[in-house]
DNA sequence: TTCCTTGCAAACGATTTGCATTGGA
DNA sequence: TCCAATGCAAATCGTTTGCAAGGAA
């Protein structure tokens, strides 16, 4: 864990504080590595990464809680398998590109402009159809540079 | 089953038959039934909207064919399930806003123009993390009109 | 000390599969 | 006719939960 992380940690410490839950070793262990992956992982793939520090079960409880305290965020992927990465308040506003092939996701950032111009869209598209958007997702698909 | 849905199901069926699989009653009934809902359902609502004429197991079945075929289109919904519609090329381009209170999606177009800016911001994005850049979703979410 | 959190095992729910039977082409 | 498709029941797999023991504040 680098220097620029530590801050990262302590944000999403104080947030569970603030949430009023605990900070145990196993959240703290699984923020720790969720922020030095790129993209989402699953609980599977988390597990392997805390070398099965934390037994499966409870590490589901982990993320459950994590989650609802909003440090980190879920999403289903292709599979229909939870995977969970930081929340964007504490990584940045970011979207997906997914490979068709290999399944493998990373994040993508967009300058600011362009993510203007999308939450313009987002905005109009919503208020249209009713809704007080809140947010939006933009998820790419194709062939990453190992699969094609 | 109004006059202008005829051609979507034989559209799909000629798409069944150049798979090389065959059309069932099955297969039929399933397709019949997405032409008249608007955004996408699982598995359990289309079972209810065939009133079980198809076992679940089966209906499984014929929705992973109907997937593979291309004939339809699979996502995961927030909570994780599964959710089938028909494919792109059958109903025309679209996107989708969810609400974030009562989980309801629905599907939403944009114009021309919006959408060609969307895939030019998607393929520009894709191609610079060295992607080839085949499809994007983008999903809004927010508040539906009765949740606020 | 006081609850919250954990670990284990068992339960769950959505989805898949083996196998004998049925039914499209 | 012939092989794909079906129905049923049983199996899978990711995820959740009850409960007794352990740990943070």
């Amino acid at each position: 864990m680098t220097a620029q992380h530590r801050p990262t940690v302590d944000l999403a410490e104080e947030r569970l504080r603030t949430s009023g839950v605990r900070t145990t070793r196993a959240r703290r262990l699984v923020i720790e590595k969720l922020i030095r992956v790129d993209g989402p992982s699953t609980a599977e793939e988390i597990n392997k990464l805390l070398k099965s520090a934390v037994p499966l079960s409870s590490l589901y409880r982990t993320l459950s809680v994590l989650s609802s305290s909003g440090v980190l965020e879920r999403f289903h992927d292709g599979a229909g398998v939870a995977r969970y990465e930081l929340a964007e308040w504490l990584t940045g506003h970011h979207h997906h590109i997914t490979c068709t092939r290999c399944g493998s996701t990373q994040d993508i950032d967009f300058d600011a402009q362009i993510e203007s111009t999308i939450r313009r869209i987002a905005d109009d598209a919503g208020r249209a159809a009713g809704f007080d958007v809140t947010g939006h997702r933009l998820d790419l698909e194709g062939l990453c540079p190992r699969c094609h």
